[in-house]
DNA sequence: GAATAATCGAGACGGTACGTCTCGTCTTTCC
DNA sequence: GGAAAGACGAGACGTACCGTCTCGATTATTC
């Protein structure tokens, strides 16, 4: 299994793009950060990085996937409301401060709007991170915390959908009252639906 | 109450600018679509553009609200599941199909994440959308078909959020069925939460 | 004397840019011609005219210095007239008929007079070409064909100054009669002015 | 003899169109001044300009006839270099100091060479500025100042050549000594041609 | 240890959209 | 009906970024 005659390709260049690309965007916002930028503040020819990534934002992609894997861990404290409290409370802890990764993935999302081709490999990625919370979930109705006929789809929709939707708008606050707040409310739906009288 | 000397605003060309921004990106995605596309297709100077509207991305938020407002209805049905699935309906059924909406409003979000300034302007449109939610949640609450310590503005967004990322997305629809679902999980929120034992 | 590391200067993009520039202006005149147009005339991107001239009409300056030094010998036939007259007459052919070089001059004159900045460039370029006039008179007044008493400066200035007044208005022809009747007339200056009695 | 109904041309926005274009052009240069720069600054609006002039060039044209027939005179010393001299010297000095018309001038040339249509405009004024000298030298030939073969129009072409050509250039300065020592070189020519020994 | 091959930093290239500027025309209100 | 005010259609300008291509230098493998 030879890799044939030729250079390697450059771990040091490679860490470098990556996180000169998470540190820029962190400070200018994703829109004020071009490939140039990211090339020389990385001491790195243009053309490296577009032999290893398609574009801008499978950089950043990746760069994100970096990070937010060796940060946030999957919780089990036996009940759904400390599953949900903790896990949404270490992603929303990511996504606050001045140097969290928010701008990061605001960016990610709208380059996913205007690129039809990156939207495919972001939604992959998406879907991934999804699977986390569908299991908490899934758990939950398996324990009976929460009705068997909640379609759990929905419901991860629904709680991802709201951490988006602040996450985009910046119209409210993502921290621990947050996660707490959703995890509370989504445990309400425990009981089988209200029978009219 | 005079306006003064000078030619008045044309009220043709700002219908034309609207109409073919709206058409336009509509049929061809809002990366896709120019400033000089517009221009052209309106008949009309650039500069009649840049001196109404600051950008691209604020034409085709004006397009928006005007269309918005005129399609979607404030439904008054006497219960929230009714309610609710009604404006979700008529708010997803101008997000579905290919002369849908969603291409304008996936790029209107992507440009606020891009552009520090417009992001105000966006934020400010979507406030007001969110209001009509509001007071429907509002009103339930009041009927009591709500608990009264159910946090409003968190239903709100998680509401908003699941569309926002259904919309971005694009990993499940938006039509009658998810209108539908969202509203019968909310109206599970009838009773005061539960006390621990 | 290294270069440095870095892609080479295209030598084609450069000649495809001066050729189409001077065969545009030929044809169309100073005024009907844009960076565009030479840019996708020459199958280039308008950066690169940009990165290497600081305006169209830089870019016209370099094409006439080309073409004129190509085209325009320094003669040498033992007498003043001779060489006056050989001189003038090939500068003007290369102004005259429809394919001439005479749009190209007048767009570059007229540019002078409205950016101060590219005045100064364009008047480098003229005086050099003053040179090779005045190369010739000052050799006839070695020679004395000329009275020395004669201000050199200031024939030069009437000679190409006939011939500029002429190309800009337009009044009248510049050949080889035009070429010739110059030279006659300035060969007449032959001896001291004549002393007051 | 009524001239029909509505309001008069106003003679005071003509002046003051006229004064504050010169005024600009003097201050500015030709290049950096708008059309809606002199309304503007004339306190007039943009199309009462257009109504009487069919463009900044034609404007700037009659202020520049306005101004140079009230300064210039023509001289009759009974000899040509006198007379010559005298008509120069008058004619540059109203091109020299910061509140010459040279920036007039060399604007109006300049746009000549981009606007055909103009170009005819300037061309009859400045055909009726050649009258004056002419009229000079043909005087002299008369008297025998002149060598009757001497050809006057391309004289006027050498003369007004050279000051065109300083004008336009800016390289030496155009003065009274300048309009001393063309007279003398005009004067040499007075003799038939030298006969080759 | 020479030849071959892939990578590297550097930076020019073709292309495209942007937002600004000026021109000359058109429209409105006031006198 | 002329004038000031100012919006309009048109279109060139110069800038910014994208993703590709070319250069000479620098490693690795293969013969």
């Amino acid at each position: 299994m030879s890799t044939g005659p030729g250079r390697k390709r450059s771990e040091e260049a490679r860490r470098a793009i990556l996180d000169v690309a998470v540190e820029l965007l962190r400070t200018r916002g994703y829109g004020n950060v071009t490939v140039d930028d990211i090339a020389a503040q990385a001491g790195v020819g243009k053309q490296t990085i577009y032999r290893w990534w398609r574009s801008k934002a499978d950089v950043v992609l990746e760069a994100l996937a970096d990070h937010a894997s060796a940060t946030i861990p999957v919780p089990d404290t036996g009940g759904l409301e400390g599953d949900l409290t903790a896990f949404l409370s270490s992603t929303f802890r990511a996504l606050s401060g001045p140097q969290s990764l928010a701008a990061v993935m605001r960016g990610l999302m709208a380059q996913a709007q205007l690129d039809e081709e990156f939207a495919d490999r972001f939604r992959t990625y998406i879907e991934g991170r999804r699977g986390v919370l569908r299991s908490l979930l899934v758990r939950a109705v398996a324990r009976g915390e929460l009705a068997p006929d909640v379609e759990v789809e929905l419901l991860v929709d629904m709680l991802f959908g709201a951490m988006w939707y602040r996450l985009l708008l910046g119209h409210a606050p993502l921290g621990r009252r947050a996660a707490a707040a959703l995890a509370a409310l989504t445990c309400r739906l425990t009981s089988p639906r209200a029978l009219e009288p």
